[in-house]
This record gives structure tokens, C-alpha cells and sequence, in this order.
RNA sequence: GAGGGUAUAGCUCAGUUGGUUUAGAGCGCUUGCUUGACAGGCAAGAGGUCUUCAGUUCAAAUCUGAAUAUCCUCACCA
């Protein structure tokens, strides 16, 4: 087969994917091999590839695809997640767009356009990962919204439900009034917003309902709410207040009387030191107004608009009854100034809408017991944080977890499993049937109509935080006695997980927690958090800034392999990553690198009769023991998941001592074939080398495998057997290392003097130097040294830096010796510093054995080098 | 406001329980190369008082404290 001049990625990408997902080679079944399992951390069905997937994803699979060609039985799950939010705002949109609001629909109605829009345009993930290459079993797709996996969900409520851990609440919840539901803490993104502070005057009453002319003022930013007001507040401690005891003040326009009440809650010194107390719109007034027994005014509808309780401005918007409040505020003359202000104002994550603190009746689930065991389970290491400093993180979360809101306002989800009887109270069970047969147990009367149920859905954390159990086997959770399937059994619990630490919190300790009580195991034995990435200037990807390139594109462009490895490039565990397209680009140029070097060695004339020459025989001794040095740097490197190390070990093994001194030194000369016995020991390298980098780089290492030798149909790279580190030379690498510093020296002197001589190259040994390394230096240095010549230099000898190899060159013997003079300075002064360290007695008598050796041996070549010099001066001098 | 992370070359990062480094790598930069695989390349080179100050130690990029900068998480003030 011949090999095209340059790589092209597209022709076989597509190629390796479709040979490996034909025969299966993804799929895994529990057998009696070690399991190696990664569940996919499930991107939003509806969301596309972006950069962040891209790195999470290619970590995972170097990780499965490193596990496989150990001989494990490697198993990665992938999934989408039902991402209720997110899914449902876009199929609102959608249904906005074809002229229907979701208000006019059913329930049923709505979520049958919505599992239309899901089959439409959900998974196109799934199939964009294809593109990069992950290795996902596909056969074990799993969805969170799947019949097997809702049950799951179901189950698990009920269970805690009936353990007493689950229960209703009325709390203050974050409104979003556009998306109509109440949104997480997390999910809102506190902006420092200007505004104003609107100074009103509350005038005393006289106690028939009438002002009187005393008053007070309080500054508020939010004069629409007065109607809702329930009292004043005042600091106790506040003596320009104190006259204000026991007297009641009119609300301004609806002349509705309130109370002055005293709470600590109250600064003195911010605003006017008093407070209007809110209850129904503000989470501090609220939990003021419970200290209180304040009544609760609600006056703001589910669309932020002002509704009947209000009195005035009833079904104004919130904004709009600001400004028309302030108004009329003024005109009747209790608007006593306005300053602008800055202050922090929350919006949703999702609409961008201004939050509307509400007060709501939701399901929460108690995290005392749940925090404690997560906790455990990192703090005895069972689960490993890597890197660790997210411990400290982990830990300050898990004792201070507030209990977890589960319901939301949606219907894309899974519908809590609360009936409610006639008379208010409440059945959880698992199915309406069910739930009838409870209900009837509390009031045979009871009829299926008669029952109502919950109208919410469940958070979508709340299905995912069971994920590594219910793919494997959904009738596990809420049933911590069933007896685990066989998938289960195998592969629970996983080995490793990568994901953001953005979701630390939401994701990871959730999944602890369920494991703990479901499995009491972790599900997990490290987790490996990436970085966030960033573009160039670091800011975060994100659409709205347009900074995020499409993979698919960049993967049209440079190949998978190229962007897998510009990922990784910049990836160390933990830190954000900054995104540039030129660490793309370097990984392009890698795979040229490899494509080309097979392109040389392929094209060599193999001679069966020749003899290895003296200098291939050094170099394939050499690189068998550099490459097992190396395999075993790269072991280290992936058992402390130091992935991006691993990469650029491999990357200087494979272009500085394989491309760049390995097969300088073993190509034969042009016209001329080579030996037998070395270029298998080529091909053998090659082979191992992109066995070695095949976890990063699938599909050039794929195509080079299967061109190497013959293969069989069925035969593939993802189950050849990862290199295994052998004992190495490590005396031949250090020799070796000399003999590289020889010739580099030699360049080095051409470069610089711009001289290239056309005579012979003379290579002059003393006794330090190892002898079996001149063909190796003869070999290269020529190379090096045959080309050109420089005009007018005057010639001499000189000594090459470290070693003491002399080579005859032509120079310009006052530069060299202005050089070799500078140089002996240096060393003089470095010699001077060791040894006084060396003349140090609590050096001597604290340093290990170790570290004096070093010393010594600094002194003794800083000693010989003057030597070198001093003889070369000479000779130059004279 | 509370807690935590980070600070090493122009950029992105290593530096593995203080001595194995005269502080390394990749990219970028400069210079020279139409060198029979590769200009997506080859070769050479420049570039860092390890943020600052103080402390512990025979010894500090490494440990401690403080300052400064920056990022993250949580809470957010009428």
C-alpha cells in the first residue's frame, strides 16, 4: 500500500471508527478479567460539543483506551442527561416559535412535544464524541429520562421519603419569573447592578389610621414592594429610633398600618437605620418576620407582575410599577431623595431574569447524614480527589451542606410521586396504584380521581446523583437490599471519574452520597477534576462571547488526533486551561512528524546480507534502553494521572531520540540499502512507540499499526499489549547522553562561527571519554560538518564543552579564545562556591551521603573543565 | 463578608515529602539553512535576582508568617 506524502485525518478517522465500532470493540461484558470502568460524566441531551467536552472527553478515553491495551476489561458508559432546565426552556422556545405558549397546553400535550424535540435534536453529542474518537460502549447508552432509570428516580424518593429524610417546606426560593420556576441558589449569578435608593417617609400613625406630621424614613431600592411591607424595623440598640416604640407608621399611598418592631438583624449605620420588613419578597425579612409573627403579604404574581393584594397597580410589571410608584410616590410627597447605588442583584443563570425571592412550598432532602458519610469517604482516602487541594473545598461544602431543594417548577423531568388526599394530606409511593392503596389504607373512601398529584419534577441532579449505579442495574436505588446485577457486581464500583470542579458539589459528593447508601461503597476511586477552559486572555468559553471554537471544525481542520493533543498539551490536573489554537497546531505537526518518519523508514531497501555498521548497532542497543526508561516514566506518570507529562514524554522520546538521533544514526547512506537485523529493530521501535501514544492519538496510530506488518482482519491496535517497562542500561544512556553532548557541542561551533569545514573530521579521544560512542559522534558530526566552508577563518583546534573529545576545526582562533576565556571564568567562580560549600563542617556533618557525592563530583568536573580550557588557551596561545 | 486556590522564561506549565538543577520543558522569539522523510522541517541562540518582605535551617523555588496580585466557591445587605 503506498503512503500518501501527507497525512490526511478525515479519510482515517472515519475508516478506524466504523472498523472498531463493526467488530465491537467497545463493547464489554462481565468476564473473569479486572474490570476497568468509567461512567461518562452524561452531557445535556440537548447540548452540542464544546471545548470543555472535548478535554473531559479525551481524558477519559486516554484513560479506557490505557486501561485496555494493560489488559483490562475496560468498560466506558456513556449518556445523556434529561437536563430538565435547560431542555425545557429550549422547547419552550421552540413551541414559542410555532405561535404556541406552553400555558395553553396540557401537561401530556407538552411533554409529547418535548420527547418529539428530544428524538430530534437529542444526542447529536453521542454522536459528535464519535468524531473524537471516545471509545464509549455504545451498546449501554443510557438516558436519565429512560423508563428503567426514571423508576430509579421514583424509587429513590420514595425510599427517603419513607426514611423520613425527604419533606416538605415553605422557603424562600429564587423565582425566575420568565422561565415560571423556582431556580437553585446555584443557579443564579449575583451581578452588581445600578439602581437607585429610594428615601421614603413613613408617616407615624395617630392610631385611627391617620398620618400624623412626625415620620420616619427608610431607603429601600425596591419602592414597588411597600404594599407587601409587614413592619419596620429598627435596631434595639438605636437611641435616635427609641421614640418610635410601640408607635405604628402608615404604609405610604394605601395608608395600611404597620408596626415598628425592634431586631439585631438591623445595621445601624447602613441606610437610614431603618428597615422596611418584607417578608413575602426578601429572605432576611422573612426569617425577620418569623422571629416576629409577622404576616406574610404576597404581592407580586408568578410573571413578576403586581397582583390584587397590592391594592394599586395591580398586573403592572415589576419594573414598570417601579417607575410608576416613584412617581406617585413624589407627587404625594414621600419621596424624600433618590442616590444612585450599586448593589448586587441575582439573576437566573438561564433566562437572565431578574430574581424574584418567593416564598414556596418545595421538597427538600435532609443532608446532615448524607454530608457525613461523603465526607468519610473522601477523608479515608476510599475516594482520592485529585489534585488534593480540593479537599480542603470538599470538606468546608460537606459541613456546611444546606438540605437540598429536589423539586422545580417543570415538567420535563420526573413528576414527584405525592398524591394528595381530599383533606391535604399526603401518599409516596412509587405508582398511582400504589399510591391509591396507601390512601385508602388512611380513608377507604378514597377514589383514584379523588387523588392529585404532585405537580412538580424532580431536580435533574436528583436522577443524575444515582448515574453509576442505575446504569449498570436501575433496580438498585431505593432498594439498598436488592441483590445487585450481574453488571452491577462487575463493574460497581468504578474505577476513575473526570470531570469539572465546577461540579464538585452538585455532581460528585451526590454521587458519593447515593453510593454510600445504596451500595455502602464509593462509587468511585479518584476523581480527576480538570481545569475550566479558557481562551487565550482567559476568560470562560461561552457563547455569548463567541470565543469558543467549534471542535467539529477544528477537527475537520487539524484531525482528531491534533486536537486531542492540543487539548492535553496544556492540561495539568486542576488548573484552567487556556485554549489556543496553536497547541492544536502543534499537534498536527506531531502527526506529521510520525506519518513521516514511517514514510522514511518504509521506503529504506532492506539488504539481507549487510552487516550493521558500528554506529546503528550503538543506536539500537541505545534506544532499547531509552525507550524502557521511558515507558517507565510514563507508567509513573499516568499512576499519578499526570496525563499531559505522560504526553510529552512520549512526544520528545518520539521526535528528539527516535526521529532526530535514532534514525539519523541508522540511516543508511543515500543509494544504500540497509542491513536486516537493524531495520527490524526499527520497525520494532516504531511499533512500540505508537503503541505507547496510541491512548492519546487512536487513529494515525491505528493506521501506521496496521501498515507496519501484515494483519489479519479483526486485528487492531486498541488490544495490542501496552509496552511494559524492562530493565534499562542506564550507564549506555549516560554514555550515550556524552556522546549526544559531543555532537551538539560540534553544531554548536559550526553555528556560531558560521564556519563548516570541508576537511575530514579528526576526533580525538582521551581516556574518560566512552569509546564505543566515537562511530556514534563520527557518524553524526560528519553529517553535521559536510556542508560548506567559511571564508577567510583561520583554523585551530579547540575543546568541545563538557567532554574531552577534540575536534579539528577551523576558527577564528581570537574569538575562541576570548570564549575559552570567559568560560574558565565561570568555572573558577562555580568551583569557588562548591567548595565552600564543601569546606561547610555543619554541611558536611547534616547533608546525606548523597548530596556531599554530588558535590564532590561538581568539584571534580568543574576541576576538569579548567583543565580543558586551560590546555586549549595554551595551545591557542601558543 | 467567610473559606480556599494560585504567583517560576514573552505565553502555558514542570520542579515528585528542603540538598540529586549552575532552576527545566513545550510553544513563541532571534539567527543560519531549497541539507533526498518532514519548512507542519533541520540546526544554533537569546531569555528567569523563582511576586515582595520577614522567619525556621548548615542548606529554601520548595517549610512558616505577613503583604501584594489574581482566580474560584459560599453568603450577600435594606
Amino acid at each position: 500500500m503506498e503512503l500518501s506524502t501527507k497525512y490526511n485525518p478525515a479519510e482515517v478517522e472515519d475508516k478506524w471508527y466504523a472498523y472498531w465500532t463493526d467488530h465491537k470493540f467497545f463493547h464489554s461484558e462481565p468476564n473473569e478479567k479486572e474490570p476497568y470502568t468509567i461512567v461518562i460524566p452524561p452531557p445535556n441531551v440537548t447540548g452540542i460539543l464544546h471545548m470543555g467536552h472535548v478535554l473531559n472527553n479525551t481524558l477519559n478515553d486516554v484513560l479506557i483506551r490505557k486501561a485496555r491495551m494493560d489488559g483490562k476489561n475496560a468498560c466506558w458508559v456513556p449518556g445523556t442527561d434529561h437536563a430538565s432546565i435547560a431542555t425545557e426552556s429550549k422547547v419552550v422556545a421552540k413551541l414559542k416559535d410555532m405561535g404556541i405558549s406552553k400555558d395553553s397546553l396540557t401537561r401530556e400535550e407538552f411533554l409529547k412535544y418535548a420527547w418529539e424535540w428530544k428524538e430530534e435534536h437529542g444526542g447529536i453529542i453521542l454522536k459528535q464524541l464519535r468524531k473524537l474518537g471516545a471509545s464509549c460502549d455504545w451498546d449501554r447508552t443510557r438516558f436519565t429520562m429512560e423508563p428503567e432509570l426514571s423508576e430509579a428516580v421514583i424509587n429513590t424518593f420514595v425510599y427517603f421519603y419513607k426514611k423520613g429524610w425527604i419533606y416538605k417546606g415553605v422557603r424562600m426560593v429564587n423565582w425566575d419569573p420568565e422561565a415560571l420556576t423556582a431556580v437553585s441558589d446555584d443557579e443564579v449569578i449575583h451581578k452588581d447592578t445600578k439602581s437607585h435608593f429610594y428615601h421614603l417617609r413613613y408617616y407615624i400613625s395617630d392610631g385611627q389610621g391617620n398620618p400624623t406630621d412626625k415620620y420616619l424614613v427608610i431607603a429601600t431600592t425596591r419602592p414597588e414592594t411597600i404594599m407587601a411591607d409587614a413592619a419596620i424595623c429598627v435596631n434595639p440598640a438605636d437611641e435616635r429610633h427609641h421614640w418610635l416604640r410601640g408607635k405604628k407608621v402608615l404604609i405610604p399611598l394605601i395608608n395600611r398600618e404597620i408596626p415598628v418592631i425592634e431586631d439585631d438583624y438591623v445595621e445601624m449605620d447602613f441606610g437610614t437605620g431603618c428597615l422596611k420588613v418584607t417578608p413575602a419578597h426578601d429572605v432576611h425579612d422573612y426569617e425577620i418576620g418569623l422571629r416576629h409573627n409577622l404576616e406574610v403579604i404576597d404581592i407580586i404574581d408568578d410573571h413578576g407582575r403586581l397582583n390584587e393584594k397590592a391594592r394599586i397597580l395591580v398586573g403592572e410589571d415589576r419594573f414598570v410599577a417601579r417607575k410608576k410608584i416613584v412617581k406617585m410616590l413624589e407627587e404625594a410627597g414621600n419621596l424624600e431623595k433618590v442616590e444612585e447605588y450599586t448593589s448586587p442583584v441575582g439573576y437566573s443563570e438561564r433566562t437572565n431574569a431578574v430574581i424574584e425571592p418567593k416564598l414556596s412550598a418545595q421538597w427538600f432532602l435532609k443532608m446532615e447524614e448524607l454530608a457525613k458519610m461523603a465526607l468519610d469517604t473522601v477523608e479515608s482516602g476510599r475516594t482520592r480527589l485529585i489534585p488534593d487541594k480540593y479537599m480542603n473545598t470538599y470538606r468546608h461544602w460537606m459541613e456546611n451542606a444546606r438540605d437540598w431543594c429536589i423539586s422545580r417548577q417543570l415538567w420535563w423531568g420526573q413528576r414527584i410521586p405525592a398524591w394528595y388526599l381530599p383533606d391535604g394530606r399526603i401518599v409516596v409511593e412509587p405508582s398511582a396504584e400504589a399510591a391509591l392503596k396507601a390512601a385508602q389504607a388512611i380513608d377507604p373512601n378514597i377514589k383514584m380521581e379523588d387523588l392529585k398529584q404532585d405537580e412538580d419534577v424532580l431536580d435533574t441532579w436528583f436522577s443524575s446523583w444515582l448515574w453509576p449505579i442505575s446504569v449498570f442495574d436501575p433496580q438498585k436505588p431505593g432498594h439498598p437490599e436488592h441483590e445487585p446485577n450481574a453488571d452491577l457486581a462487575y463493574y460497581y464500583p468504578t474505577n476513575d471519574l473526570v470531570t469539572g470542579p465546577d461540579i464538585i458539589f452538585f455532581w460528585v459528593a451526590r454521587m458519593i452520597m447515593a453510593g454510600e447508601e445504596f451500595m455502602g461503597k464509593e462509587p468511585f476511586s479518584n476523581v480527576y477534576f480538570t481545569g475550566i477552559v479558557r481562551d487565550k486572555i482567559g476568560r470562560k468559553m461561552s457563547k455569548t462571547l463567541g470565543n469558543s471554537p467549534d471542535p467539529l471544525d477544528l477537527i475537520a481542520k487539524y484531525g482528531a488526533d491534533a486536537v486531542r493533543i492540543g487539548m492535553l498539551l496544556c492540561s495539568s490536573a486542576g488548573n484552567d486551561i487556556f485554549y489556543d489554537e496553536s497547541q492544536v497546531e502543534q499537534g498536527r505537526n506531531f502527526c506529521a512528524k510520525i506519518w513521516n518518519s514511517f514514510r522514511l523508514v518504509k521506503g529504506w531497501t532492506v539488504d539481507p546480507a549487510a552487516q550493521p555498521s558500528e554506529a546503528a548497532a550503538a543506536a539500537v542497543k541505545w534506544f532499547g534502553s531509552k525507550l524502557n526508561q521511558a515507558v517507565e516514566t510514563v507508567e509513573d506518570h499516568y499512576s499519578k494521572f499526570r496525563i499531559s507529562d505522560a504526553l510529552m514524554t512520549i512526544y520528545r522520546l518520539f521526535w528528539d531520540d527516535y526521529c532526530s538521533w535514532y534514525l539519523e544514526l541508522v540511516k543508511p547512506a543515500f543509494g544504500e540499502a540497509i542491513d536486516a537485523q537493524t531495520y527490524d529493530a526499527t520497525l520494532s521501535f516504531f511499533e512500540a512507540l505508537i503503541k505507547l501514544i496510541h491512548p492519546v492519538m487512536p487513529f494515525i496510530t491505528e493506521e501506521l499499526w496496521q501498515q507496519i506488518r501484515e494483519r489479519k482482519e479483526g486485528e487492531t491496535i486498541m488490544y495490542a499489549p501496552s509496552p511494559k517497562a524492562e530493565a534499562y542500561d542506564a550507564a549506555l544512556l549516560a554514555d550515550f547522553d556524552i556522546a549526544m553532548e559531543t555532537v551538539v557541542g560540534i553544531r554548536g561551533i559550526r553555528n556560531q562561527k558560521g564556519i563548516a569545514p570541508k576537511e575530514a573530521l579528526d576526533v580525538l579521544v582521551d581516556g574518560s571519554f566512552p569509546m564505543a560512542m566515537a562511530p556514534v559522534v563520527e557518524k553524526l558530526a560528519i553529517v553535521s560538518l559536510s556542508e560548506g566552508d567559511a571564508e577567510g577563518k583561520t583554523g585551530a583546534s579547540l575543546v568541545v564543552k563538557t567532554c574531552k573529545v577534540f575536534v579539528c576545526l577551523k576558527v577564528n582562533v581570537e574569538e575562541e579564545i576570548a570564549r575559552l576565556k570567559k568560560d574558565l571564568a565561570y568555572q573558577q567562580q562555580f568551583l569557588a562556591g562548591v567548595r565552600k560549600k564543601l569546606s561547610n563542617e555543619n554541611f558536611v556533618a547534616h547533608a546525606p551521603e548523597k548530596v556531599i557525592e554530588m558535590e564532590r563530583k561538581k568539584e571534580s568536573d568543574a576541576l576538569s573543565r579548567i583543565e580543558s580550557y586551560e590546555a586549549a588557551l595554551k595551545a591557542l596561545e601558543g
